[in-house]
DNA sequence: ACCTGAACACCGTTCAAGT
DNA sequence: ACCTGAACACCGTTCAAGT
């Protein structure tokens, strides 16, 4: 017969697992963002020390990354409504969205280059989806990347816009030096302008349309 | 008469400023990678205490962004020869290479907006070379962000592939899945298929196309 | 004004030792 | 095997106090 366990360890602390460790690192984030999802505070929270964490993470990096995935299962399939570029922009967005929630992970997913299962899923469903319009494989082969590395580095960007008079001081400038940088101040209303959606969306069908009227050369 | 300074003084402290700061952070990069300069090193560099450096620079982020706009210095102008094409995609390809060197600023670069005067310099010569091209002004002012872009991030990808079989593990189990994932298995060698500078340039080549071809409904 | 010592509040990771 | 205490080697930033 095992001891019986006292109704007042509330928490019960729970055998350390791979699952569970995740678990928290996702709650963590969801609470406090990432920044704050550290082995240290990891470890604290369940109630033991952070080297024994490295039992089941390799290091912060890989731990993020697992956290990455977890969130990538919340991005929305594609709808049966609308044609391929319609219903492949949904997709794109929607993962976009859920990464601008976490910057911090958009820049983990930028440098990792995920591998969840979660990630090949998404990865699968926009290689069909590009399947289906017709793109040439070698083109959907590179594309893909691109159509994702938008997505994720226009995420990472959202991060903390530390800027605030600083950050204007050096285009503002140069948006009125019509001397020096007449380009850019010729543009000035539109490099700056508006509405991040409109711009993403434009982005993606720049994309999209690149993808699929350039050859590759080397096949 | 001012007291004669002893030639045993080897480095003789020279004062504080913006410039040495920024002078000392870039010698420590190219030593040591961006990693190492940290307030803390930078500050036993110059010889004196982290805290004093706070009169000059607001925090490590700027400090980093300054560090980047120096290195953007050495990004090559466009050579006369070429029809415009050809000399986008040389500028962008020198640009990405500088930052190949140091991934740590490309990152930097994503999440802070530059805006130092090397970094207006490129952006005017990119937007003077779409113009060239006669890109639409409007696509231009959105299309020369697609582009640095994708040079920024393809750097920013460069970090510490610190992934060794654990990286591959996850694709590597997708390629052979033709069940569960037969797109993927299906262009299991383009995917992660070789030259990078090929991707590279193929990927200026389908952003240019696809900025060119893209109308923006918006205006 | 400029500079600094010292402190506050943290980090990741390793390793010998325990169970 | 799994877990841990303790240590090693660092961080950024602030602030009261000095010059």
């Amino acid at each position: 017969m095992t001891a019986p366990r006292s109704r007042r360890e509330r928490p019960a602390k729970p055998a350390l697992t791979r699952e569970g460790i995740v678990a928290a690192a996702v709650g963590i984030m969801r609470a406090d963002g990432l920044r704050k999802v550290t082995m240290r505070r990891l470890a604290e929270e369940l109630d033991t020390g952070p080297a024994s964490l490295y039992v089941y993470v390799r290091n912060t990096a890989e731990l993020h990354a697992a956290v990455l995935d977890e969130l990538l299962g919340t991005v929305e399939p594609p709808e049966a409504a609308g044609d391929w570029r319609e219903r492949l922009e949904r997709v794109l967005t929607s993962y976009t969205l859920v990464l601008f929630e976490h910057p911090g992970l958009a820049q983990a997913a930028l440098m990792s280059r995920p591998s969840g299962h979660n990630y090949l899923n998404l990865l699968e469903t926009l290689l069909a989806l590009l399947d289906e319009g017709g793109v040439p494989r070698a083109q959907a082969a590179w594309g893909v990347d691109l159509l994702l590395q938008h997505a994720t580095a226009t995420a990472a960007e959202h991060s903390e816009h530390s800027g605030d008079a600083q950050d204007m001081s050096g285009l503002a400038a140069a948006l009125n030096s019509t001397q020096s940088h007449p380009h850019i101040a010729g543009l000035a209303t539109d490099l700056l302008s508006g509405d991040p959606r409109a711009r993403l969306s434009w982005g993606f069908q720049a994309l999209i349309n690149g993808i699929l009227h350039t050859h590759r050369s080397d096949t």
